[in-house]
RNA sequence: GGAGAAAUGGCAGAGUGGUCGAAUGCGGCAGUCUUGAAAACUGUUGAGGGUCACACCUCCGGGGGUUCGAAUCCCUCUUUCUCCGCCA
């Protein structure tokens, strides 16, 4: 959400920025700041009624303490009226600040500088790419079909116990799932990030905290017996560690990382690009999640990226770096470099990280905020990757692995395993 | 799930209808003393809105109500604790 200051002073650039996200908010803003200025023009009616009504009160009170009774009665009539008006002057507010509120939470956040204007995913711009696309042997196989030939992930069965989307991960590929889980949360606590384990359902007011309420609202699953959402990711439970929090200068860089399954509805993906484990209803996730001063968030960002990209060459995959354009950019995010990996039997990239620095915006309907040098509150920035979602990753290595003898684990993973090969 | 108790500032803890945004202690910050530190002493120390700055308004778990006036009374929700039941 942005801030209401932040859109009186920067309106004129804030409506060029958001042109790159396909967007004309000017007829937005004007509405939101008249609606602000009547918001504060009944707040003052409002304080000014409750301040003549308080000093009423008092002198009620002196009158009374006193033994002037009569006085004191009859000064209570006065307060009547008043009492009407500031009744009436506060639903009015109410329904102001509920329609401000409204709008507010309308407006994506402000793409950064660095961002292209574009319309969709292939308007994104590469950034970077490393890692060299293996030949594979004549008859190589999708990783659903190897799944299959090696009776690691059962689609299936999935379906027989909850439905498309779930699958039965089996034997090695169970334990190399377990094995990705650790090295990644190795790898990131080795990079500093604290480990940490939230709860994988949030209540409704961490949902509007990261930004997945009130919009994305049919993504989640909801559990509408104790008003409870499944987390689509954990930034969700992590970020929202941080709600109403003010946090001390200090203790910047905070870093954390974690593993949770992740839930989303998906609700009407279905064809050739979300077969096998390329879209899931439940997939697993390790993320690093960051709060930052301000003017350190973008160098944070780019060691986020840099974190990332160590770990896939030491995975030995073939991926690349894209600088999401603003049509593809996400509603909360300033901006978003998405990590995709090279899938070669399907001959295409998957996405299998996404990492963004959201500024203030997040932190803005957090109430995420730091002390700063002058000891004033000021809002932090926070920020989050995937490092990394798991059934890409898992599909890359089985298409990129696979050899006539099976499917060689990435060495890095080996210990982890136990194995060499799944076969 | 049943019965009872409770929720106050960073923490502990007073406050049961009228100068209470809130005693006191601890912690934090600043100062005095000291070569320095500790101790002691003095001062200061919640958040949001609003203002050039004041004034002023709101917040004592959340929401609603009674009253001229609510931290204090009533209703409701949530959470915590104790006892019972159930249970990985």
């Amino acid at each position: 959400m942005l801030q209401l200051s932040q859109i009186r002073e920067h309106k004129a650039n804030y409506i060029i920025a958001l042109k790159k996200r396909n967007i004309d908010a000017a007829p937005h803003f004007d509405q939101i700041i008249k609606l602000d200025e009547h918001r504060r023009a009944t707040q003052t009616e409002l304080d000014n009624t409750l301040a003549t009504s308080n000093s009423l009160s008092k002198e009620i009170g002196q009158l009374f303490k006193t033994g002037k009774v009569a006085e004191a009665n009859a000064m209570k009539a006065k307060t009547v009226e008043l009492k009407e008006s500031s009744k009436n002057l506060g639903e009015q507010l109410n329904v102001i600040a509920d329609q401000l509120q409204e709008l507010l939470y309308q407006i994506p956040n402000i793409p950064h500088e660095s961002v292209a204007k574009g319309s969709s995913d292939t308007d994104n711009e590469e950034v970077f790419k490393e890692g060299a696309i293996p030949k594979l042997m004549q008859n190589a196989l999708p990783h659903w079909e190897l799944a299959k030939k090696y009776d690691i992930i059962d689609f299936e069965l999935g379906v027989k116990i909850t439905g498309a989307g779930f699958p039965v991960y089996k034997g090695k590929g169970a334990r190399l799932q377990r094995a990705l889980i650790a090295y990644f949360l190795d790898k990131n606590t080795q990079a500093g990030y604290t480990e940490i384990q939230v709860p994988h359902l949030v209540n409704e007011a961490s949902g509007y905290g990261t930004g997945q309420l009130p919009d994305k609202e049919g993504q989640m699953y909801h559990v509408q017996a104790d008003n409870l959402y499944l987390i689509p990711t954990a930034e969700v439970p992590v970020t929202n560690i941080f709600r109403d929090e003010i946090v001390n200068k200090d203790e910047f860089p905070i870093k954390y990382t974690g593993y949770t399954p992740c839930f989303r509805r998906e609700a009407g993906s279905y064809g050739a690009h979300v077969r096998g484990l390329n879209r899931l209803h439940q997939f697993d996730k390790v993320e690093i999640v960051r709060v930052e001063h301000p003017e350190h968030s973008y160098q944070a960002l780019d060691e986020m990226v840099e974190h990332v990209k160590s770990i896939l060459r030491e995975l030995e995959l073939p991926y690349r770096v894209l600088r999401l354009c603003g049509g593809d950019l996400g509603f909360t995010s300033a901006l978003t470099y998405d990590f995709e990996v090279f899938s070669t039997a399907q001959d295409r990239w998957l996405e299998i990280s996404s990492v963004s620095n959201f500024e203030t915006f997040q932190a803005n309907r957090l109430k995420l905020r730091f002390k700063d040098e002058n000891g004033k509150n000021q809002l932090a920035h926070t920020l989050n990757g995937s490092a990394l979602a798991l059934p890409r990753v898992l599909a890359g290595i089985l298409e990129n692995y696979q050899t006539e003898k099976g499917i060689q684990v990435p060495k890095a993973l080996v210990p982890y395993c136990g194995f060499e090969f799944i076969d």
